[in-house]
DNA sequence: CGCCTCGATCGAGTTTTGTCAATCCAGGGT
DNA sequence: ACCCTGGATTGACAAAACTCGATCGAGGCG
């Protein structure tokens, strides 16, 4: 497949050290498609400002002009991708920002080379 | 909507201000659904750890089990998202990083705040 | 000119998402 | 016990995404 003459022979990757395997890079893929929806993006940034780093759904629910089983829906796909967590106490349920998973796609997208920080990676499913 | 009354009432988001609006929401979306497959992901990184900065479609080819239209389509979608640019030079294309949308990914995820750098998603389609 | 290679594009089939209405469950108040 | 409210879950349908074979076009070289 690679080109074996000339005029130009492509470069050769450098040899197979510290490129993501196929299971770290569907750990990260899943945690990019969590955010693959302006739903979810728009939820992120707004339980993120939330002053006590927390937020009601119900505020949410504010926030946006669809059925309430649409936002549970896309909140419950960023709480299984770790981007989010839930508490329920007493009659509402809260939302917080979980840094961890945020931290390893940031580390990702860093021009800076792959992955110094791949553990975080790693620990998201 | 909101409950008004006790045990505790539910904070108010810190109104409306600083919020990504529905269409950065969904430009940045854009973004992060580009990376959210695996193979894009591995794309992404190997095109990026390349020694010249760019990569010939035929060495990443050889990275992946898969027919060569799959692993085609994949670029495009990167390409199209603003991910990665492509040029044709002879009969090879050759693939590169765009960084302005990667920065753009990265300062929605740093949790700094809320887009400081807006304009680099604004920019990106 | 004709052939060959690289790689982009088309088309069909299958699987994943997103959307909404309807239902269900858990507390809390009376 | 009852009802009422917040919100999660289910099911059905439509829209989009992935996969792969097949075709097509552009260079390069004889």
């Amino acid at each position: 497949m690679v080109p074996l003459s000339l005029p130009t022979p492509p470069t050769l990757l450098s040899a197979g050290h510290d490129t993501l395997g196929p299971a770290a890079a569907a750990a990260a893929a899943s945690l990019f498609k969590a955010l693959g929806d302006p739903v979810r993006v728009r939820l992120l940034t707004l339980v993120r400002q939330a002053s006590n780093g927390e937020t009601c759904f119900c505020d949410l629910a504010d926030e946006f002009d669809m059925p309430q089983s649409s936002l549970s829906h896309h909140l419950k796909i960023l709480v299984r991708a770790g981007v989010l967590s839930r508490e329920r106490r007493g009659t509402w349920s809260w939302y917080r920002v979980e840094p961890g998973p945020l931290a390893a796609m940031e580390s990702l997208l860093r021009p800076g080379g792959p992955f110094r920080d791949r553990s975080a990676v790693d620990r998201c499913e």
